[in-house]
Formats: structure tokens, sequence, C-alpha cells
DNA sequence: AATGAATGAGGTTTCATTCAT
DNA sequence: CATGAATGAAACCTCATTCAT
């Protein structure tokens, strides 16, 4: 802030400069070819810097992928659990905060997102540190324990499986995200987002939501028997 | 079938039979540790054949992968489709046929379900051949159209976006598979399986059928605008 | 040995033909640049095969040391704790027996022997597996329990530590074939060795065994005292 | 020596103050680690200083380890050429000398004396400058040359070859004090070492002087055609 | 003098793919 | 068909050395 910086303070400023230059770059990259598609050279020219100089601030590879992630995602959570654990909140207002929260995380670092579905929502279990894949985990678990609170309040359906509603929802809005992210919706710009975003989390609520409207169950109830037997879904030739 | 086979047939169904082996090695190896995370000799192994025989069955490696894929994946399409395009069922019979191809082709066969979503749902765009990528979009899209004509005939509520609607089905469907797959889902016998994908397609009928019981919006009307701006969710310190 | 070989004995002679060509090479190349003197790439060329091949028969480079040392170095311990344990020899057959087997094992394979002298007698104690450095040190032991029974016999004067009687022993031994190896020696020659051989064991034995000739102690019995405090050898603070 | 030093008086002793930490460093690293399993970086951290100060003081990696041999062991060669070639010392006292010289060395600075031992006494030809090898050869020839004139006052029996009996002194104290290095002598009191300095120096010239007392020969007279032939030393299988 | 970030050549290791048997 | 040894390009990582401050 003051005109003059101590020797110190500048270098402090200019390593966490280049460090997060590198991360940023690591971000593009994984975003654009995927972890396993980039080499790590891709990211020392991304972010212009000498190939060693990547070792010097990440221990390998995998560690980059590694800060990538916990900072994308330390955040991504803490607010989401900032928001699912809010006891001055209705369910619905918290339903939307965590379309809110996951909307404006694309909206601000869409190819950081893009990394976060990629390498971390999915990807083989025993592969990776376990902070990785259950990093996920947890937060759906955190959601369904939010759930599970809402049906002793009878603010949720209590005839549905939290740990569902909470698949449900984030399913939901990942492959909304991933719609975006793949392109698969033309239309980016911040007003689409915007409606996605609702339209996630108002299909989502009024499907677990009680109200009066139950879907005319009759007509599937009496056909579920044959569900899952008629079909023939043999996977090889 | 009869006693005696011709000679070419013999060799046909054993080259079948070898083919399928490394096959089926491949989506056990592919679900454990991820395409990335094996090497040719570990499905080789799995399979308990020689390293060079898969390569006397498929061109490569990536050719492995793409024929676990297909095969995989376009009966699922092909059931998906039937479905979908079925003139004579309504939505909401078309919406619980979805659900009871994904739920029952995961009950044949969980390990290559969960390649499927692993592998192919996901990957960054430039990697690997077209196929892969546009397969799972191309499956949304037809979803999409689905639901467009829904609209056309007010099956579906018309303020919504048809590809929202295709997203979020899958999505819910996807990472309702997936607690499965993860374990997330103590649970893992047909019934729960099936009690999950019936509430899945009720939930998600319930949340975009055109019923009386709209959700509360006023309560979210009003604080909207907020969204999206207000969240702070700078990605990096 | 039969004029046709199962096919599986033909690969197995093959492959470990190969072994031991890299095996060779290793040698060859480790005694004329030393381990860290010299690139797998090295030992690869030398052994005429491909770069790879040397981790198809060896897990590292580590491995390859560790091999070349296991090989060369348990042979000759077998050999050595032969001689050492044989209760039927007097001291001196043994002690001549020791130098038999450091001799002919130089004579046998001179590069080998320059291997384990420059890799495994001596270098630093953490660096690599137990198994190189304790090598060398268990044989000098072995080499001081056969000493510490000569005690008991009265073959080895009485008065002399057998630790450093096996210290004084495979240092003159050692440095003996150093001489060789080196170039200090320049006459190589079979009769050479015989007679550096032959000298050391002798020269050796007249120092320890109990002999009516004892050195003429009185002369420096009077100025030992000065010894260890006149002389500076500072090695600089 | 005078209350005020000149500025370069006093720049010259800090340089060399801090010359020295990296110098004393370095030993102990090197000692510990061995030249190649250690990084500057470890010297420098040993030190206590900056990466980059040792490129100030030394010109690399290799230099340092130059530096390290010379002043230590240029020390030791002087020490030892005035023993070896003083005149008016017996073959008797020059031999004690020289094992005072080496025992000396060792208690004032054990870790430099195993720098020596582990990278100038041995080390592959080719590698390195020729100083390194040469200079401990060239201290053995220098002690041959000794043992040479010996033999020309009759001091050392005529028999023996004085290159042979140089390797036979150094080694012998080599192995001693790598039994006090490697930790196979546990006692290590200056007593201990005294002791051990004696016997070596005795045992050898037992060995070598001309005594009445010859080792017993016929015995072994009549069996040494078969040594280096009976013995069967292949390598490998 | 002192610092440690920055550089990049050089080495190791992996593993998809080919090929001789 | 079947085998697995052989190949070598490609990637990762280390670390000596330089350089700007």
């Amino acid at each position: 802030m003051s005109q003059r910086q101590s020797k110190s303070e500048a270098a402090g400023n200019r390593e966490s400069e280049r460090r997060r230059t590198i991360l940023r770059a690591a971000i593009d990259v994984f975003a654009r070819k995927g972890y396993h598609g980039c080499r790590v050279a891709d990211v020392a020219r991304e972010a212009g810097v000498a190939y060693g100089l990547v070792y010097h601030y990440f221990k390998n590879k995998d560690e980059l992928l590694e800060t990538v992630v916990e900072t994308g995602w330390s955040g991504f959570v803490s607010r989401m659990r900032a928001v699912a654990e809010d006891e001055s909140t209705s369910l619905e207002e918290k339903v939307r905060g965590i379309a809110d929260v996951a909307f404006e995380a694309y909206r601000v670092d869409p190819r950081a997102v893009k990394v976060l579905i990629l390498e971390v929502a999915r990807s083989p279990a025993g592969t990776q540190v376990v902070s990785r894949q259950q990093a996920f985990l947890d937060t759906i678990r955190m959601a369904a324990t939010m759930f599970a609170r809402s049906q002793t309040t009878g603010e949720l359906r209590a005839d549905l499986d939290p740990m569902l509603c909470a698949s449900l929802l984030f399913g939901a809005i990942e492959l909304g995200l991933t719609a975006f992210v793949s392109g698969l919706m033309e239309d980016r710009s911040p007003e689409a987002l915007d409606r996605a975003k609702l339209q996630i989390a108002e299909s989502f609520l009024r499907g677990v939501l009680p109200g009066a409207a139950a879907p005319p169950e009759a007509s599937w109830k009496q056909e579920k028997v044959s569900s899952g037997t008629k079909q023939k879904v043999g996977k090889r030739s």
C-alpha cells in the first residue's frame, strides 16, 4: 500500500505473483486439454516462465492440480456450507443460495469450474489422493444433511431420500453448468446464466417441496412392476 | 449350438470369445483405475491373456476404450431413443422410461456405467475423437428435442428451456447413479435402486410438469436481483 | 542339453542372455565411468540394446548396480566364507586362501572387481540400500571372527585386535588390487598378480603370526609418547 | 596482530570466515551423503548461508570438492612427505610416523578424512580432474620410493615390491581408519585409536622388516602352484 | 556481499506399440 | 492365434548454475 515496500514485501509479492501466474496457467491448460492431456511444459509456456520454475513452486505436476483444486474448491465449499448451514433461512432460500454460489463461481471463473468438474467431481477412486474424490462427495453429504434437517421441520417431503435429493440438486446444477461449459448452451450471456440458475432451482424446488400438486402417480404405479425387467439392456453386442 | 461347428464358426466364436474377455477386462480396469490410470498391460493381465493379444483385437489403447464406449453407449442410446421418440407415450411415461433405461443399465453392468460416466460424459474437448464427447452431448440434445416437442403439446411448461430440462434430468440421473457407484448410497439392493429411480423421475416430473402448485415464487422473486452479484466468489486469494 | 530345446527353454535362455549382456555392459560402463558418471543410455549402448530394454530387465538404474554388486559380491563372499570357516585348515592356509579368492576374482573379471571396490566398499552410509554398505562390513566382521577363533587356538598373537587384523588384511588386499586396477602396477601379468598375492599374504602373516622375532619394539617405545601430539595436523578449523 | 586492521584485511578476514564456513559445511555434508548424494543447496543450508553465496566463493560444485580435498590433502601429503623423506630417521620410524600422521588427521577431523577416503582415494579414473585421482596415487608412489630407498640400505627385505609395500601400508591404514569411520570399531576413544595405530604399524613392520623369523614358507610353497587355479571364481552363473 | 528466484540442459522413467518367433 | 521381448518417443523431474536485486 505504501509507496515504498520493504525488500521482503516486494519479493513476497513477486513470488506469489509468479505462483499465481503459474496456477492461472495451469487452470487454463487443464481446462483446455485436461490434466492428462497436457505436459508440464505446456503450463510453463502458458505462464510464460521457464520449465523448472513450475517445480520451484510446486512439488510436481500432481501437486499443481491438487493446488488448483484446493484453492478453487475450498472457497466453493465454504460458501456452500455457509449457505447450507445458515439456520435463519428456509430450505428454499438455501437451495437458491446453493445455485447462486455454483453459478457465480462459473461466472467468475468458468475455466476453473471446468477443471473442477472434469478432474475433481469424477475420477477413478483409487487414483489420487483421497482428498480429491472425497471433497466432492463430502459436499454432497453436507447437502444431504441439510435436506435431512429440512425433513424434520417439514420443509421437505418426508418420503424422499435426503442423499438422493442432494444428488439430484447437484446433478442438475453440475450438468447445467456442463451445458454451458461444453457449448450445449449457445447463449452464455449473464442473463442466460441467471435464467438457467433460476430454472434449475425452481424446478428442483417444485419437485421436492411438499406441495399440493402431486404428480399423477397412479399412471405409473401400475407399470412400475415391469420396469427393470422388460427392458433388455445387455451391454455387449 | 450344433455339435460340430464349422472351422470358421469355431474360430469366429473363439475369437469373439477372446475379444469379449479383453473388452470385459478393459471395462473392469477402466472402472477401477480410469483410462489414464491404467496400462494396456493391466488390461491384458486382468483378461489373463498375453500382452500383445490386445493389439491383435484392437488397434490401440484408444480403440479399446472407443469400443467399450460404443458397445455400451450405442445400446443405451438406441434404447433411450426408442423411449424418447415413441409417439404413443406421454412425456411422463417417457421420462420414467429414460430413468428405467439408465438404472437398468446400471443394474446389469454397473462397472460399464461407471466407465461411461467417467470417460464419456466428461472429458476435455480436444482430447479425443469427436465421437466420444459428442455421443454424450447428442443424447442430451435428443432429450432436449423431446422436451421441446412436449412443449408444443402442452405437456411441458412452456417457460422452461428444453435443453436445461434435459440437463436437469440427466444430471439428476447421472449423479443419482454416481451416488451408487461411489458408495454414497449404502444400500445398493435392487429395491433401493428402484426406489431411487422412482424418486428421481417423480421429483423431476413434479418440477417440470405444468401443475397447479407453482412453488411460492413470490418469496424469491424479490431477491433474485441480488443473486449473482452479492455473492463474492473470487476463486483465488 | 538336448538338440531340441522346448520353446520356453529357448526363450529362457535368450532372456537370460540379454539380461546378462546388459549386466555385463553395466559392469564395463560402471568400471569405466563410475555409477554416477554414466547414464542408463550408456549402458544400453554398450550392450547394444534399446533404451527401454534395460528397464525391461531391471526396475531402475539403482537396481542395475544392486544386481551387479549382488551377483559379484555374493559369489565372492560365499567363497570367502568357505575358506574362513573351514575347520580343517590352519590360519595361515586360510589367509592365503582369502588372498587367493580375492586375486582370482580379479584375474577372472577385473572390471567387476573394480566396480565392487569403487561402488561397494566405500560409499556414504545413508545413500543406498543397507545391503551394499553392509555387505562389505559383514565380510570384514566374518574375517574378524575367524581371527578371534585363531587366538583361542594360539595361532594368532593374543595381543592383536581381531577386527583390526581383518581390516589390515583386507586393506592390504584391496589396495593391492587397487594398485593393479589403477595402473600403479605396470606389470599386470598373471605372474605379477601371483607374486603380489603371495607377498601380501606372506607379509601379513609374518606381521601377525606369533613368531620369535618380535620387531624391535624398544626403539619406538620411547618415542611413542610424542606420536599423536608433536604432529600438527590441523585440517583448518 | 595489530590492533587495527586495514579495511582490506578486515574484509579479507570476513570473507575467509564465510568461505571457511562453507568449506566446513561441505566437508560435513560430503562426509554424510557423499559428493554425488548431496546438492549444493544442502551445503548452503548446512552452512546457514544463502544458496547463491556458495557460487560467490567457489566457481562450482566441483571446485568445492576440489578445495576440500586440496586443503585437506595437501597438508596431509606435505606432512607425509616430511616424514617419508626425512633422511635422519630409520624406516621403522618413518612407518610409525606415517601412521601417526594418518591417525592424527583422523583424530583432528574425522569427517574430512572420510571425505578424502570416499571421494579421493577411490573414484573412477576418467571422471574428474586428474589431480584428484593422481593425488592419492602420488602419495602411494612417494611411499614406494621411500621403501625402494630402504631396500638399498638393507632396512627393507629385498624380495618385496616397494609399490606393494606402499599399498600394503596404506591399505592397512586406510581400512583401519575405515573401521573407525564406519563404526566397525565400537571403541573410538583416543586410546583405542592409539592402540590401533600402534598395532597397524607394528604388524606391518614385523611383516616387512628383514627379520630372523621368516614365516614357515615351506608349508605354502608346495601348494602355491594350485592357487589361482583350483579356485572356481566364475562371477556369474 | 548476499539473496534466492529463475533457467534449462540433462537424466530417469514410463508405456504404447511393434515384431520376431 | 498367441506370446512377450524389444523399441524409443515422450513425459517427468532434478539440480547445477546464472542473474537481477
